[in-house]
DNA sequence: CGGGTTCTTGACTATCTTCAACGAAAGTGG
DNA sequence: CCACTTTCGTTGAAGATAGTCAAGAACCCG
């Protein structure tokens, strides 16, 4: 359900791809190409099979947030009123399966995919009340903290015992996804980087060296004990 | 769908409500009654038809989102694995349509009941983005002017020529549902009257004394050529 | 290798929060 | 029905967090 809620680390069951029954073969999109905009007819859903999708809206002024990043097992282009409510494009090269809208609209042709796609929607509802909690009510630090959990959780891999997450987005998404500026995303992490919470291996790679902190500061605990 | 997205002043077409057929019988909530809690497991929906239902999350330290203010046509109660992940109770006495929360997983016994509840979902995503954009972006005054705008093309009723909304909910709901603190949504308040962009008759009411210009705070657009 | 973008860091500022006091409104019990 | 108590709302002063502006460093791309 897009990169919003937080649990534990590694606890969220690995991703359960929707029926491929009733889906056109996956089809390949490069790294900057736009799905959609937002007002554009809905025509079909895309779910993520490889890759990273950014989820957007703009205001009139320029100033933008980022609704969610997509990741495998995830479902975009939802339609409300039959129509886009974000835009969406690829943040690197990524594969996806293209559902009709119908299948999600009734339930004559495939039922069991209609169900998949009503719940992919409910868990989304879901996921985004997380994000509400996130964008209302933390901290910079809290923020952060809880993007890297919840991203390391998501599509972390151990390294040398360790938890890494890859950041395909910039500053500036992330940023806006936590309704942040870039400079305040950057010094926080240097901040979490020189209380050894984490390291940044490079501007893309983070590897978690005290996930549980990482974990304590992302619901508003104290950082203590640090190494 | 809920009280989060901004149009423009009252353009909302009126409510129109669920097909009726499949439902019990409306039945009565009074102020403070609690529908549901987070992590109940969802028996029914609700849709609301008088009154107004308050949506909350709480962090474990005590903190609150109000996720939403359910105003009569709005769904409540969209499970996700099949659990509440809000709380929801009554801020005024109101009544409820309760459908079994079998007519939105699936459409066998009521196909048109299935495609509405479906389609209410889906509004919800998308006025979820629009409060998306208010917590992460916009400024005190901005948010203040958004929530006034949205509840009075919602609600509002027009006295003497200006729109007038009422406000069933205290002040620290509001701050938690922006992202605010009480403190600062009475002095945006307060800001408001003394620009004369609206008129506090008591505690619970607004007059909006020049909605173009509310419109326009709530954009981002400076005060100007104020009376 | 060079040029442009992105990221980081610093100094300063603004906005919003916190803490505190007071006043108004609402609920309670005699 | 009134006095009391408690909650809620407003306002002020001070402080903290995050934003803005600006410069330099790192990274990416051709």
């Amino acid at each position: 359900m897009y990169v919003t809620s937080l649990s534990t680390l590694r606890t969220t069951p690995k991703l359960e791809l929707v029926s491929s029954r009733s889906a056109t073969a996956d089809s390949r999109v490069s790294s900057g190409t736009n799905l959609y905009y937002e007002g554009d007819t809905v025509e079909r859903l895309f779910e993520v099979t490889s890759g990273v999708l950014r989820l957007t809206r703009l205001l009139e002024d320029g100033r933008r947030q980022v609704i969610a990043f997509a990741y495998p097992g995830d479902i975009v282009g939802f339609p409300c009123d039959g129509l886009h409510h974000t835009d969406c494009d690829a943040l690197v090269d990524s594969t996806l399966r293209r559902f009709s809208i119908t299948a999600l609209e009734d339930g004559l042709g495939d039922p069991d995919l209609h169900k998949e796609l009503l719940q992919a929607a409910l868990r989304e509802i879901a996921g985004m009340q997380d994000h509400f909690m996130m964008l209302g009510q933390k901290s910079s630090l809290e923020k952060v903290a809880s993007f890297l959990c919840t991203l390391t959780d998501r599509v972390g891999v151990f390294t040398s015992g360790y938890p890494q997450v890859e950041l395909p987005m910039s500053r500036a998404d992330i940023a806006d996804f936590l309704g942040l500026t870039t400079e305040t995303v950057s010094r926080t992490l240097t901040h979490l980087r020189k209380e050894n919470v984490i390291a940044i291996k490079n501007v893309h790679t983070v590897l978690v060296r005290q996930p549980e902190e990482l974990l304590r500061l992302s619901v508003g605990e104290e950082l203590d004990l640090a190494s």
